[in-house]
DNA sequence: TTTCGGCAAAGTGTATACACATTTTTTGAT
DNA sequence: ATCAAAAAATGTGTATACACTTTGCCGAAA
């Protein structure tokens, strides 16, 4: 299942805009305007409107009919919610994985672990917030079940504006290493083990949240 | 959380597109031309362009380069992905519901089920399918979760693309008493009960599904 | 000085026009 | 008669133009 198919030059669009959101170089609330959009990139406003449409379903800006749109600012309350969500879809997916698990898959999740690792330790705070969110979208892939993949995807990009604001460097070394504990929980086959570290750590990522 | 903020014309397109489409008015696969719907709808080309942009997001029309929109035809595997996380979602949901049940709630739970007999009793068929799939929608909002809510309708508008294939007159009427049932096990407050017939349930609407 | 009304500037909402790609039909040769 | 190639028709991709809404400013009246 790939993203749906639009023009190469709206997709680049939507991703540099999407980067400049989550890499807070657009702060929450500022007036997107198509004109001056338009011209930076150098087409027409019909493209820069085809992108914010798109943006604004992945609800990362937020459309005022006849006033335009604007870097959307997402609530605490939404944020509760989507990790409500999330703990609904995670949690059962742990427990699946277990059932499914091979070495192929134990492997895969080490390297993205050792990778999220690298970022942590390094200064690069966009690649590391990505990677860090990507652990959860990896798991889904590996069971094989792209619907809640690109679910994933969505929710935590959701997110990704409030953790971005709150989560400190030493919120995402925890993160990862809880991203350990729970592979190592998949290896030993530990269902409980792992079903309850991955709620702890959803739990931790959550009230990291508040300021 | 309302919709994302758009247009009312082309909000006004995308539903009755939808629900030509999740009523099989439209078959999957039916090319999607822009001109003529256009034509249709009594409105320029770029209203239909934005609205068929929105339903290839809600996976509900397929998009191809420079060929065109058609209504999407999502494979018995993607439909069974769907059912696992619809399965996931709800029955933590059904959970979750038993500990914030209230008697207003149940109230409004009990009245959407009467609302399904008559359409069920009925030969109402398009409004069947409907609101039997808006009992689980209804039963996020309730809880207050909007962000479930959208979830759970866009999953079931995409399962609906499938189960109006297959779903008899006899397997509505069964639904629609295994909702009695499962609004019963809430009033008894039986949370394992609950659950258990959450399970079936969409256990009976998934195997239905197959040919 | 403050407030209200209107005017101008800016910006969004929609329609239309044109360029290019795809599909279909027609035509000509084997 | 069949197949291939070319041309016409259909349809999408993008740009531009125009109408209408919102907004900010300026002046006049209380």
């Amino acid at each position: 299942m790939e993203s749906p198919a639009t023009s190469s030059t709206t997709r680049r669009i939507v991703e540099t805009l999407t980067q400049a959101i989550v890499e807070h170089r657009l702060q929450p609330g500022t007036k997107l305007a198509e004109q001056k959009l338009a011209s930076l990139f150098g087409v027409s406003r019909t493209l820069v409107r085809q992108a914010l449409f798109q943006l604004a379903q992945n609800r990362l800006v937020r459309l005022e009919p006849a006033r335009g749109a604007f870097v959307a600012a997402p609530s605490l309350s939404e944020a509760k919610q989507i990790f409500a969500v999330r703990r609904m879809l995670e949690l059962e997916m742990t427990r699946a994985f277990i059932h499914t698990v091979t070495p192929a898959k134990i492997k895969a999740l080490q390297r993205h672990v050792a990778m999220e690792r690298s970022a942590v330790r390094g200064a690069d705070i966009c690649g590391r917030t990505r990677l860090l969110g990507d652990f959860h979208v990896r798991m889904a892939e590996l069971m094989g079940n792209d619907v809640l993949a690109q679910m994933l995807t969505d929710l935590i990009s959701r997110c990704s504006l409030i953790t971005l604001l709150y989560q400190s460097s030493s919120a995402a070394e925890h993160s990862n290493e809880e991203h350990a504990d729970i592979v190592r929980a998949l290896v030993a086959r530990d269902e409980t083990l792992a079903i309850r570290l991955m709620d702890q750590h959803l739990q931790h990522v959550e009230t990291g949240l508040k300021p």
